[in-house]
Formats: structure tokens, sequence, C-alpha cells
DNA sequence: CGTAATGAAATTTTT
DNA sequence: TTTCATTACG
């Protein structure tokens, strides 16, 4: 039999052996999904189908690399395209971008760039929009783009306040993007499908040119990737998509799960493939998620089953309070970690809004167990990176007005909202950009002689910085920090905060080399940036720590962990408040909670506390409704919860207000008798403070290794050393500055031993700072600014006399 | 023009 | 409690 085949149950060897036509699979929690998708693609290659022919969509670039590594496992050497969605539309739409009103060197603004540009159309609009806030009116435009309604389109709802406020600023906001030639992120999925529907031609090249198009996760499309797939799969409609109804938990995103529900009637012909059987957890926790489940109406019917063992009893558990569930959580940790039981990156703890890991936390540092915190200030989110990738958007794309408004006075140039304004007000006028006034500020009368010299320098400046733009990444983004003095802005900070900030700065500078070395030739300015953008690094949660895991619901979707906890399973954060209003909203709660159970492997621990400090007040909490609708026989309840019924009863006495599900504790002194109670099923007492489990590591180290985007407790995480060291680095060269610099050996100089801002000697021109690096190996040169006149040189490092100045 | 101070608000976040 | 954004000062 074909070796692809063998590893496969008949129902997967079914999905992977249908190459024509349209094809559903259908594929629960844990069932191999990813296993038949990758040994799918395989399998057509081996059929004969051209690899360029075979396109296969995520939604998170996570999800790509693993199938794009997987595939390339199975059949060596042949190039498929696996790509995000919003990668592989920008891609397309660099194409064709004159046909939506776009050059080619288009920007791709993130979130807060877009957000940039509504605020500004708000202002000029001066419409009455003090009653909405920009983030409403950014979500309201967002969701009519992702269901395809352009801002010539928009209709208000009559009576609708906020709709009638977008309906005037959505064009605006529009034409400010398109003036600017930028893109928000739902903008390249609308482009595309505009683009499909308006031009036959091109809809009918490209549907030709991706015969085979395989979509993941497809309960998660919206309207505009619905409609982008379906354009590209009328001719040859080869078209295969899994997911999983019950695993749709982004609807609040736009996604649409009658997409999937529906499938069947979009492709007449089409193929089913159900994968029920899980390979991943217990009979038990299955049971739990299955029964769950099965209260939502929107969804089709499954039935899933797994022939793993029984497995221990899922743990149902009442707290009396966040703290005892925090700390009986650690205990049990700590307890499995020192019998030798489990490793601490065997646990998971998942809760629905991300205030609720400070409990946890404390826990953790009280315990001694180290964690991490997926999730934290992204790297492409920061100022500093925001700050110095404007610059190279502002080189790739002149026109680009948030780029040219971020970098206009960072670093502070003495140009300020006023001056700003007018050139924003000469701007308009003009019906130019930005830097076109800019670049005649002179003629802007209301602009003092003084303030119009600053901004000349300013466009002289990025006029020279122009010049570089076809060089390689690293060496454009050198000299830009050269030469803006950001550089310098932060290396003469004494902030400790400047310093990591520069360290950061080093680490683009890493990222801009490997690109380069990914990327050879010159012109990938453009490339670079829009990786940047839609690339998000967060994605690295790292399994290889041995760490527990902290993260929301939402970030556990396509993980898994041998031991789950649950926590805060009470009213209002789970469902959450903001999402009871609707039968459709509470499903996807439920669904939300169907997700974190089935990513339990071994044992699975369900709690609430009866009360709850949130948001610096202690409440009162209701259990969530969903620990009703999962059956009690599978469960071990540490306590006997009430039923429901009882529960609703026992309130009422208390509160006559039955509509206000959490009231505000009053300091009742009885209730603090009865807080020695151990909720727990008697497990252990508490060893509050002891510090069980030791890690080698003092108790400074509070809070301030943020800088990675895993918090962690105790050591500092690996994979902030080589910043720290990027930073020391560069704070010695600092140092080290000026003349009295003692000669360095004789001996050779790696080239891999310069860095940026880096001081050196040559022979003939003397003391210089590396201003930037390109190429590698033996190709790699340096920039060199002198101090003695000499100006700007070149060198290949291989063979330049260069010396570095040794600290003295 | 930059920073301190005050006040309102508070999910989830694949790109 | 914490975080943010707008506003008021120096």
């Amino acid at each position: 039999m074909n070796p692809l085949l063998e590893p496969l149950t008949p129902a997967q060897r079914e999905a992977v052996q249908h190459v024509d036509g349209p094809l559903l699979i259908l594929a629960g929690p844990g069932s191999g999904k990813t296993r038949v998708v990758t040994h799918r693609i395989a399998y057509m290659l081996e059929s004969g189908v051209p690899p360029s022919q075979i396109l296969a969509l995520t939604f998170t670039n996570k999800a790509a690399e693993e199938m794009r590594g997987r595939v390339h496992a199975l059949a060596p050497g042949r190039r498929v395209w696996v790509s995000t969605f919003h990668r592989f539309c920008a891609r397309l739409l660099r194409e064709y971008a004159p046909l939506v009103g776009l050059r080619e060197n288009y920007t791709i603004y993130d979130t807060s760039d877009s957000q940039q540009a509504l605020k500004r159309s708000i202002e000029e609009l001066q419409i009455d929009a003090t009653h909405y806030t920009p983030q409403q009116i950014a979500t309201s435009i967002s969701w009519a783009k992702n269901n395809l309604i352009t801002a010539e389109t928009y209709q208000p709802r009559p009576g609708h306040p906020l709709g009638s406020v977008v309906a005037k600023v959505y064009p605006a906001y529009q034409a400010r993007l398109l003036n600017s030639s930028a893109v928000d992120f739902d903008d390249l999925l609308l482009h595309i499908a505009s683009l499909l529907r308006e031009n036959p031609e091109v809809r009918h090249t490209l549907d030709e040119r991706f015969r085979y198009i395989l979509v993941d996760e497809y309960q998660d499309t919206n309207l505009a990737q619905y409609t982008i797939v379906r354009a590209l799969s009328l001719d040859h409609p080869n078209l295969a998509v899994t997911g999983d109804p019950d695993q749709s938990i982004y609807g609040w995103r736009g996604a649409n799960l009658s997409n999937i529900l529906e499938f069947e009637q979009d492709y007449p012909h089409v193929r089913v493939v159900r994968l029920e059987q899980n390979y991943r957890s217990t009979k038990r926790i299955l049971s739990i998620a299955a029964h769950l489940i099965e209260h939502n109406l929107r969804r089709k019917q499954k039935g899933l089953y797994t022939d793993n063992d029984e497995g221990r009893p899922v743990r149902l558990v009442t707290y009396f309070d966040q703290k005892t569930e925090a700390d009986t959580i650690a205990t049990r940790i700590v307890d499995d970690v020192r019998a030798g039981r489990r490793r601490p990156r065997d646990f998971a703890v998942f809760y629905r809004v991300n205030a609720l890991s400070r409990a946890i936390e404390t826990a953790m540092r009280e315990h001694g167990v180290p964690y991490q915190i997926v999730n934290g200030v992204e790297f492409y989110q920061r100022k500093e990176i925001k700050d110095v990738l404007a610059y190279l958007t502002l080189l790739n794309n002149p026109r680009d007005d948030v780029a040219f408004q971020r970098v206009i006075n960072t670093p502070a140039r003495g140009i300020g909202k006023t001056t700003l304004d007018r050139l924003r007000q000469h701007a308009t006028l003009k019906g130019k950009t930005l830097l076109e006034a800019a670049r005649e500020s002179g003629l802007v009368d209301s602009l003092a002689k003084k303030t119009a010299v600053v901004v000349a320098r300013f466009v002289a400046m990025f006029d020279r910085l122009s010049l570089l733009a076809a060089r390689p990444v690293e060496e454009i983004l050198g000299n830009v920090l050269a030469e803006t003095g950001y550089r310098d802005m932060l290396g003469t900070s004494e902030n400790v905060e400047d310093q990591e900030r520069l360290a950061n700065v080093e680490e683009l500078l890493t990222a801009a080399r490997e690109f380069d070395a990914r990327h050879p030739g010159n012109g990938h300015l453009e490339e670079f940036l829009e990786e940047s953008c839609l690339v998000n690094d967060t994605d690295a949660w790292e399994a290889a720590d041995d760490r527990v895991t902290l993260m929301t619901l939402h970030a556990s979707k396509g993980l898994e962990f041998p031991v789950v906890f649950l926590i805060a399973l009470e009213q209002g954060l789970i469902p959450h408040e903001r999402s009871t209003s609707s039968v459709d909203d509470l499903e996807e709660e439920r669904r939300l909670l169907f997700v974190g159970i089935t990513r339990a492997q071994e044992e699975l621990s369900l709690s609430h506390a009866r009360r709850r400090l949130f948001r610096g007040r202690e409440m009162m909490t209701v259990p969530s409704q969903f620990i009703f609708e999962m059956p009690r026989e599978e469960m071990d309840c540490g306590e006997i919860l009430p039923t429901k019924v009882e529960w609703d009863q026992t309130k009422s006495f208390d509160h006559d207000d039955e509509s206000e599900w959490q009231s505000e504790i009053a300091h009742d002194p009885d209730a603090t008798s009865e807080s020695d109670a151990n909720a727990d099923s008697g497990d252990d007492e508490f060893a509050f403070g002891a510090n069980l489990h030791a890690t080698g590591e003092g108790d400074e180290d509070r809070d301030s290794s943020q800088t990675g985007r895993a918090r962690s407790p105790g050591s500092t995480p690996a994979t902030i050393a080589p910043l720290a060291t990027a930073a020391e680095l560069a704070t010695a060269a600092e140092s080290t500055s000026e003349a009295r610099a003692n000669q360095p050996a004789a001996s050779t100089v790696p080239p891999e031993a310069f860095y940026q801002g880096m001081l050196v000697r040559h022979p003939a021109y003397g003391l210089g700072k590396v201003v930037a690096l390109s190429g590698s190996d033996s190709q790699r040169k340096a920039t060199v600014a002198f101090a003695s006149g000499a100006g700007q040189r070149s060198f290949v490092l291989q063979q330049s006399p260069l010396r570095p100045v040794k600290p003295s």
C-alpha cells in the first residue's frame, strides 16, 4: 500500500484520497486534522498535481509554518504555496494594486496605524462624534469591510446614531488610506474580493492558477474570505475545507459560522468526511466536552469517541475565593512535580479574561512554580520598533501620512502639534501628502521661518536616506538609526527603559540581517515591511520551556496539555457579561469552554470561587450556567454544588434584586470565620509562603522581566538574554567614546565582531563609528562615519584594516 | 512643547 | 486594581 496512507484510519484515508471536487472535513478536536491535510497535499503531489496549482490558506502564521514544514517533510522539494489569508492577499494586491486605486508600494497599516488614520479622519470632519470612541467606529468599519460593505455602499440603519456617524467617517477614512496609498488589515481581503468580483478575466486567471485550494479552520472565515475562496473555485471547484463548527470562537472578529454550516449547499457534490475519533483526551474529558456542546443549536451533530483510557474523573471544585483557588492549584502542581509525577510544562491554567491571571501569577510566585504567560507586549507593537519601522515605511511609500506623522518629531526636533497642524492644513488645501507639504515648507505662510528651516532639514535628511532605499534592509536600518539620531536618543539616555528599547532596536537589526540573508540581492524593503506587520512573533509560545502555561481560552486553541485547570467558571466571566445578550453570543461562549476542555489530555479541573476580587471590588459570584450542563457522573465534585434551582433560591433569599448577579459583599464577620474551610476535596493543606519548589533565585525579580512576550517568574527567560547582551555591548560602546582608546591587538577581527554603533579605528582615517552593516561572511560590509572629517566610507570587513576600539 | 494629573472604563485579538 | 486618554500646567 501507499506508505502515505498506511498510518491513517479509514476516515482519514478517505479524505486524503479525495483529490478532485469539493471536500468538507469536519474535524473534531484532537482528531489528527493537520496530519490529514498535509498527507492529502503530499498525496495530490504524488498523483501528479503540479505544486504550483495548490494553494493552502490558514489564519495564523504559526499554522502556515507548521503545515509548510510538514508538507516539506512528506514531499521534499515541492514548493506548495502555504500562506495566511492576509499574506496571500497582500501578495496578490502587489500585482493588481492599480486596479483598486493603489500603488504597488502600498503600506499595510496595523491596528494602531489604522486607528491613527481614523482619528485624523474624525477630527477633520469635525462631526459630533464625542459620544463614540474611535474604537467603536473602527469596529463598525471593520465589521462592514468584513462583510464586503464598501465606503460607497455603506447605509446606516435608520435611527441608528452610531451608524450615521460611521456613514460619514468611513468614506473619509477610506479616502485617507487611498491618498496615503495604504490599506488596513481588512482592506487586504476587501480589495481582493472586490477585484475578483469586478474583473472577471483576473478572476478567471487566478481560478486557473490555483486549481486546488485548501482552507484550514474554515469555521473562522468571514464573508470576505468566503467570497475570495469561492471566486477562486468556480471553474475548478477543487476546494477542500477543514474545520469544526464547535470550535468557532472568533465570531466577534467577523467569522461567520454559516460558511461551514452551509458548505454543502454551496457545493452540491461535496464529499463530507467526519473525523470523530479523538486521540488526545481521556474518555471522561471527551464526554464532558461532548455533553456541554450538545447544548448548542447552531452546529453539526458529531459523534466524538476515543479509544483512550477512561482516565481520572474531571474535578469540579468550588473555592472560597480567588486566592484559595489560585493557592490550591499551585499546591497541586508543586505536589505533582515534587513527587516526580509531572513536570511544570505538563500544566496549563486557562481563564476567560487576562485580568484573571494575576491571582494565579501571585500564587505561582509564592509557591515557587515557574510559569509563563502567553501574550504580553508584542514585539512589533513596541513604540521604538514602530518608530523605526515608520522611517522604513516612509522610505518605501513617501505618500504614507501616518508614517510621516510618526517620524516627523521622533526623536524630538521641535516640530510639534502646531507645526503639524499647519502642514496638514497646507496639505489638505493643496491636495498633497504631508511629505510634499513639508518639502515646500518655505511656502507655508503660517509657518515661522525658523520652523520652516527645521522641517526642511528633516526633508533633506529623508532625501539622503532615500538614496539607500534599494540597499539591504540592515544597511538602510543602520543608516536610519544613525542619521535620524534615534540611536543616540536611546543610547545617551540614563533611563533603564531606554536601554531596553535600544536592545529591542538591536533585535530588529538582527531580524533585518536574517531577512537579508533569506533574500539575497537588493530592493526587498517592501517585503521586509510586509513581513513585519503581517507576522506576529507572539506565535512563538515556548513549548521548550519547562514552565506552567497561563493563557486565555482563546489563546489555547490548537494546543494540548496533560493537565488543564480551567478557572473562574462564573456567570459574567464565562459566559462573559457582554456576551449574554444573544443566543449566538452565548453559544460562542459555550464553544470557548468546549475548546478549553478539549485541550486537556489526561486531567482536567474546573473551578469557580464563591467570591472574587475583580477590578478592585470583592464580589459574590454565581457559578457559570455551563457547569450545570455537564454530566456529574464523570465528575468528582470536591464539594457538592447546589443545583441551579437551589442556588437561585438561596440567592433570592439574600438579595431581592434578581437581575443583579453580583453584589458587593458587606463586611460580614461570619464570613471570615467560615473562610478557613478548605473548599478543595481535601487534597492537602496549603503551605502559604513556603518556597517549596526552590528554583534557585531569590525574591527580587518581581515583575521586571517583562521584556519577552512570556512574563516569567524567577529565572530570566532565555529569550531575553541576547537582548541584555546587546544592550551591554551598546552601553560599553558608548562609554568608550572619544579618542583615548587603546590600540587593538593585531590579530584579525572576524566580520561578525562588528555591530552597529560600534567605535572603530582606521589607520588612515582614525576614529569612526559603524553606521550600517550589510551582507554576510566574506561579503559583510560596513559603513563607517569618521570623526576626522573623512566622512562616511564603506569597507568590506574581511579585507579592511578596521579595528574595534577596546573599552578601556 | 513636554510632562503630571485627573478621570472614566474595563472581553476575547488569528492579521 | 489598572490602564488609557484627555487635560491642565510649567
